[in-house]
DNA sequence: ATGTCAATAAATATCGATTTTTTATCTGGA
DNA sequence: TCCAGATAAAAAATCGATATTTATTGACAT
């Protein structure tokens, strides 16, 4: 097949995994929902082979569930999965914010510093998004432990999920996040691994209390 | 296809992720090489299919790393990630073990002592190796926390794949085992977190320290 | 009403062939 | 000799069709 007009630049698998990704993180498809196939197939226009192969990789991020013979699912959610997210993902980044700090050097500031600039002048609403999570794993990304980073990427993503689960009933919050992300920026340059770690959970955990509230039942 | 003589329990690609997994652990398929999709079809007769969900399967394990366009293989191995999976794993069991313990109750304490018997007892290699790994999930088991339990085993089974690669230049260890599996029990049952953890740990490190003594080079 | 069993429908899993992409090989010119 | 570009071989990705399995429905006996 000839196609002049787009450059398409990855696999159809590739790009089915990054739209069914997309999906499944912002709700549209919803948690504990069957994928079937043939209405995936469709809907990406594309083929069944690599629907089945994208929804095999999503498994390694713990956003789909796959039962033999009985085909895919989006990963359930849960508050109990909410709860035990938040606390996992807090141990962790602990651990891996506190060895990048442990071995910071001044390239690591610099691309702290980058980051965080890129995340407060961010345009709109979708690449301050981006850019948030880049901020947040470039805090960690001087631990030089990459499963490490994978485990606190993935827990980052599975977040997310229930941002988007709580925007429904979203009203606005009363905190300053800039000036937390100031905070954590200034304590990880500042070297000072208990100060910088316990505004970086904070953070999270702020964060994670006002998610639960707005979950409500779930 | 009608087959009397062989009921087939499973799916096509779970048998293959079952076999491939086995290989990759064992280091029958060497870590780092390439897998080609062709070559494993004939080795495992079966098509193509199975074998490439399978493999997509085994990224979730960190057993397979997938190249887009570019096909399959083996998970590397080196000495730091040898050595990042064991302080992987030490922090994260610790935290799944303080956790069990914390909560611990009669039910758990008798998983713990059923699955030591049955390690002691396993009658040959395999079932000990088996009943082993199901020992030390089971000292996890009552964290309440999957997504924890996951990591660990995830981190147990890639701590295996060097056992293998150490095995062959493999002297004896003058190490007693039992008794450290004995003192971890113990401990647990008597509900003391830290001395629990720390004959845990210890467990981990030594055969740490041997693996990696053995492992030369890499 | 209720539970079982067969028949049907739907969905998953798998195969075999084709297309596309990557990798290896060859050739001619600087 | 060595590099660029073309060509051939190999491998990966994808498609369309078929086989297998699971889920659904409806009739029938309890």
């Amino acid at each position: 097949m000839i196609d002049s007009t787009s450059g398409k630049e990855t696999s159809a698998t590739h790009a089915a995994y990054l739209s069914l990704r997309e999906m499944i993180l912002t709700g549209v498809l919803p948690a504990g929902e069957k994928l079937k196939i043939e209405q995936l197939r469709k809907l990406l226009e594309t083929g069944a082979s690599p629907v089945r192969e994208a929804l095999s990789l999503l498994t390694s991020d713990m956003l789909v569930e796959r039962i033999d013979q009985r085909g895919f699912r989006a990963a359930p959610a849960s508050r109990a999965n909410f709860e035990e997210i938040l606390n996992l993902r807090c141990a962790l980044e602990d651990m891996a914010f506190r060895q990048s700090i442990a071995q910071a050097d001044s390239d690591w500031e610099e691309r702290l510093v980058l980051s965080h600039h890129r995340m407060i002048r961010a345009a709109n609403k979708p690449n301050f998004e981006i850019a948030h999570k880049v901020f947040h794993m470039t805090l960690l990304s001087n631990a030089a432990s990459p499963m490490l980073e994978r485990y606190c990427s993935q827990l980052y993503d599975l977040n997310i999920r229930y941002r988007y689960l709580a925007a429904a009933a979203a009203n606005y919050q009363r905190r300053d996040i800039s000036a937390e992300h100031i905070d954590i920026l200034n304590a990880a340059i500042g070297r000072n691994a208990d100060v910088a770690s316990k505004a970086l959970l904070t953070h999270y955990r702020l964060t994670g209390a006002y998610l639960s509230k707005q979950l409500g039942d779930l």
